[in-house]
RNA sequence: GCGGCUGUAGCUCAGCGGAUUAGAGCAUCGGUCUACGGAACCGAGGGUCGGGGGUUCGAAUCCCUCCAGCCGCACCA
């Protein structure tokens, strides 16, 4: 993959050659809105110096230096554009790439990320679909920039959900559990176990009495929770394959592996001298945080019946991730809800000195998925909706729409293409909005193959690509001068020299909605480009030029689609 | 009540380390097409950026306040 890159940084510096140092200033300053100094009173300040002066300044050197123009509009405001190279040069000391700061530590990072996280004995829904796309994305990006990720799927397998599973299997019977389990219908599972739970309270007693069974070690309990959690994990493999997700059943690394280390993070923190006892539970007061009376908020460690909650797991888990595995950043995708819980986990780790400054740690937010309604995606009959049904009925229209158009595929081949376009569908639109905001789920729209999709993009990349093979010979790039004469080729070369930065600053912002928002207008420039400039039958310099755009472009939308886990396939 | 998030075109969303006339997609209306795939391209209409203050030469963007909505707030993870 990284000769690819590389490849494919020659070629736009290639054509960055062209652009910046060839001879259409208009095209310098009208387009390259990203570079706009638009701080003419921070420069001012900086030289302590009076504005205006400083514009007349820049704009007298602009001349002269050809580099880059400056215009001075209305009596009020400056209105300028400039190259960073050329601030540099004229002003001295101003380091614009300074101001960017999206500049990727060299240094490769180790990068524990923790995501998708499903629940044994529980159905998969959106908010792990969220979960899983954006962490797959982070993680693909992270690996293209040298770092290496540790996966971490924290699947819930331990706690007192348990004590009710495994009686509801032992009341099912083992062989109808499994049944169950291997036709993927955990929802129907686990809702019988609430049912139960629920209303009966002698069942409630004998959960309960598993628990303990459970925590203490009992080995037939044992047994019945790795049937749960085995049948569990399987099935979650399968979604994954199903989603084309980079995640590996070596990834899970569940709650009950931090078991043993949870006494450990007890001690620890009573040495520290952070541990108080409230209510009968050991807990920790970071500063900072209130309950609704107004009172300090506890992290409870371990609760009133000596169990142990979810915060110690994720401070025994943060702690090995940072002493063992050595993590450099610890990324959390986890959903909103949750951020007020893991703040306080950081806070204690950071007390109990298990947590330096050095390390990154954060939670990479996301939002709720909303159904048409505005509110928390539910079926009709207000049950969670299962991410399988939801995947299926995506490949099924994807499937219905490429029959309509008579798409000369038949039987595998077909239902392949389907898979991935619903894919492309469904991913582009959870990755492609801001991921700390809810967003609406509207199936129709993100796979209407319309407008801002994951579809579009694709079908993009198969237009480009049927250029080289309508081309019938290999193409190699040679020595192309880029002319730039056109419009369109102009805006399409300016497009495919936005890609490092667009890189970069979703990495850097952990925001792969930024990688989205520059595909989608790369797509647009290219297809603009396409209508205008018939490539095939163009001749010489032109032809070159023309292929070796449609080369840059087919290759930018392959790696950008490949960084967002989205399939890109020649033909559609 | 405390904390967090959200409010940008009819709808779905970008933009928010301040900067030309606030952008896109969908929808609507109107064009293009005997060139490489019409799942296309070009164009038009449509916005007091929730309200009000403040900082600034300049605010959707920064600060304060109010309104509306969502989420979390002690033993389930």
């Amino acid at each position: 993959m990284s000769s690819t890159y590389e490849t494919l940084q020659e070629r736009l510096q290639e054509a960055f050659d062209a652009v910046a140092l060839g001879a259409d200033p208009a095209l310098r300053t009208s387009d390259r809105s990203d570079y706009q100094a638009n701080g003419v009173m921070a420069l001012a300040k900086r030289l302590g110096r009076a504005p205006r002066e400083v514009a007349q300044e820049i704009v007298g050197a602009g001349r002269l230096d050809g580099v880059a123009t400056v215009e001075i509009a209305g009596p009020g405001f400056l209105n300028l554009t400039l190259l960073p190279e050329f601030v540099e040069h004229q002003l001295g000391a101003i380091s614009l790439d300074a101001r960017l700061g999206l500049v990727p530590s060299s240094a490769p990072l180790r990068v524990i990320l923790d995501y998708s996280s499903p629940n044994v004995a529980k159905e998969m829904h959106v908010g792990h679909l969220r979960s899983t796309v954006i962490g797959d994305a982070l993680a693909r990006m992270y690996r293209f920039f040298g770092h290496t990720v540790i996966a971490r799927n924290h699947v819930g397998d331990w706690g007192t959900p348990f004590g009710m599973s495994i009686e509801h299997l032992l009341d099912l019977g083992e062989g109808q559990a499994v049944a169950t389990f291997s036709i993927g219908d955990l929802n129907a599972f686990y809702k019988a176990a609430r049912v139960k739970f629920d209303a009966d309270d002698e069942f409630k007693t004998r959960s309960r009495s598993r628990v303990v069974a459970l925590q203490s070690g009992d080995p037939e309990t044992l047994r019945l929770w790795r049937v749960l959690v085995d049948e569990s994990v399987s099935y979650f493999a399968d979604i994954y394959a199903k989603l084309d997700v980079t995640l590996l059943p070596s990834d899970v690394v569940g709650e009950s592996y931090y078991n043993d280390m949870l006494e450990g993070v007890v001690e620890d923190l009573a040495a520290a001298g952070l541990l108080v006892e409230s209510e009968g539970a050991l807990c920790v007061f970071p500063p900072g945080f209130q309950n609704r009376d107004g009172e300090p908020l506890p992290l409870i460690v371990r609760k009133r019946d000596e169990g142990f909650g979810y915060a110690a797991t994720d401070l025994a888990a943060l702690r090995e991730r940072v002493s063992v595995l050595h993590g450099d950043e610890l990324l959390y995708v986890v959903g909103a809800p949750q951020a007020q819980h893991l703040e306080m986990v950081f806070a204690v780790a950071r007390l109990a000195g298990w947590l330096s400054n050095e390390v990154r740690c954060e939670q990479v937010i996301f939002g709720n998925v909303l159904g048409l309604d505005h509110k928390m995606l539910k079926s009709r009959g207000g049950e969670t909706i299962k991410l399988v049904d939801l995947l299926d009925e995506a490949i099924e229209r994807a499937y219905a729409s490429l029959e309509e158009r008579g798409a000369d595929l038949g039987g595998d081949d077909r239902l392949h293409l389907a898979t991935q376009i619903a894919l492309a569908a469904i991913k582009y639109a959870d990755l492609s909005t801001d991921r700390q905001h809810d967003y609406v789920f509207d199936l129709e729209r993100m796979i209407a193959f319309e407008g801002d999709t994951g579809p579009y993009l694709q079908y993009a990349h198969a237009r480009v690509s049927s250029i080289f093979r309508r081309l019938g010979e290999p193409w190699q790039a040679r020595d192309v001068h880029f002319a730039l004469a056109e419009s369109p080729s102009r805006e399409l070369a300016l497009g495919l020299l936005a890609l490092p930065e667009a890189l970069t600053s979703a990495l850097s912002n952990l925001q792969p909605h930024r990688l989205c928002t520059y595909l989608f207008d790369l797509a647009q420039r290219f297809t603009s480009f396409y209508d205008a400039c018939p490539v095939l039958s163009a001749e010489g310099a032109l032809r070159d030029e023309r292929l070796a755009l449609c080369d840059l472009t087919a290759r930018t939308l392959r790696l950008g689609l490949e960084l967002l886990g989205i399939d890109a396939p020649e033909q559609m």
